[in-house]
DNA sequence: TCGTGTTGTAAACACCGTTAACCGTCCCGT
DNA sequence: ACGGGACGGTTAACGGTGTTTACAACACGA
């Protein structure tokens, strides 16, 4: 009976069994039910005992936001791949569609990640000794960015009006540009240097805003009318949005 | 020295002093600080008193939330005196900035009135007898498509093709087409039968879909890469969104 | 064997939502 | 004039919360 004790297991297993215990009444009961003493009762231990682990609730509440964030990239990956590998458009779509599906099947875990007051998150303030910085975050931006990149490889999408990108956002949409091609090029994809023009990256950025829209609205239920069945409505979504890039939607 | 004390004024007074308060907890601590014992000692009462006039934490949240909706509502409708009232586009155009400067500058009103998981939030369930039914909720879903309409009314918009609304929602845009016009009507607003037709209440979908998107994202700092100035960004979704229906933006 | 670090505990503090019992102060009907 | 509600407040209490402190058990290397 080698039955092991919470004490023998390495440290980062009970680590991650805190932050699942969390995220399972996170999802079952709400934000407000994950309590440090509802988790120790979980795991059979006492609420102090956790702050051997974490430095207080909003820093569990951190950690597991990445855990979300690391899920859903899985998920998403998951879902490639089942898509032919050359097949950028599929892929795309199979994210976008992804992201909706995850989002609805997730709606508390998906508030706390995308729709929760700036927690002045974006602190990937390093400065070589600082401790602050905390990547992940962004799984979702890096797979749909990289899918985005592939396609953008492989087809010829239709590049609006050249100077319809407002000017002050130039400066942003450059360094952001700069951003991409490093982590596409680092993903081992080419990527012709005049394919990423600045209209593509503010295509990429609206495309984003459109598709987060409609998520939002759906989780938060919170269309201007009931949408009996609101898949259509994404759907719809979906094929204009490839339509305005001039690319088939081959469903 | 007539000091009235509490018990003098009418209800009505105490009951929206409390709100008041706990909107200033809201505003100035977030919403987990919206505590009834809290609010009481802003009132120089205690906690239990507050029974007396709301029957729980939950449902005084319900009343500030449709306070903020009512502010909402008011501060557009403000907004909408400083335009000259035949502009319609300048209408919409105003209530579109409105909503973003509104959602930016009250961050936690904005998530908790229109970024929180549905807690069965529409409840206009009546059935004549039955108590629950609060309203207010859409204000800024009736001045908006007020304007819309209004807009609708005395510009003629580019309709876009008329078989692209997913056969699937027509039963939805129908009814919520009775609705606008009705609402519309009731506001005194003339409107031809057929400038309503289901791809323009489609439209007002889409351009509700691109306007909660980007405020959200903005309020939420969740754009995929940190935007120096989205001023700029949103003004240029705008003129967007006014080309696609074939209007000019005079801005 | 003697620290020493690790991981748990119990006790306590201050705060929370909520309920119960109580207590004046008005006002209204008899 | 007097009794009795309704009203609007109080205090006390229960069980819950995050967090800190002090303490105990165990592991392990010098």
């Amino acid at each position: 009976m080698t039955e092991t004790t919470r004490r023998d297991r390495p440290r980062a297993d009970t680590e991650r069994e805190i932050r699942q215990q969390a995220r399972r009444l996170l999802v079952e009961q709400g934000r407000e039910a994950v309590t440090l003493r509802a988790i120790a009762r979980q795991l059979g231990i006492t609420a102090p005992a956790l702050y051997r682990y974490y430095d207080s609730r909003e820093d569990l509440l951190r950690r597991v936001i990445d855990d979300i964030c690391l899920d859903l990239g899985a998920e998403l990956t998951a879902d490639l791949t089942r898509i032919d590998e050359h097949d950028a458009v599929g892929g795309v779509l199979a994210v976008c569609r992804g992201f909706r599906r995850w989002a609805l099947a997730h709606p508390q875990e998906f508030t706390l990640v995308f729709a929760s007051p700036d927690d002045s998150a974006h602190c990937e303030v390093d400065e070589s000794t600082g401790k602050m910085m905390r990547p992940a975050k962004d799984q979702f931006g890096r797979i749909f960015l990289n899918m985005a990149g592939k396609l953008l490889a492989t087809h010829k999408v239709l590049v609006p009006e050249e100077e319809k990108v407002p000017a002050d956002l130039r400066a942003d949409l450059i360094a952001f540009r700069g951003h991409l091609l490093a982590q596409i090029e680092h993903e081992g994809i080419e990527l012709p240097e005049q394919a990423l023009n600045l209209s593509v990256v503010y295509l990429m950025l609206q495309f984003w805003v459109r598709l987060y829209g409609q998520v939002a609205l759906e989780v938060f239920g919170r269309f201007p009318f009931a949408v009996a069945n609101p898949e259509p409505l994404f759907e719809s979504m979906l094929t204009e949005l490839f339509d305005d890039i001039g690319l088939a939607d081959a469903s």
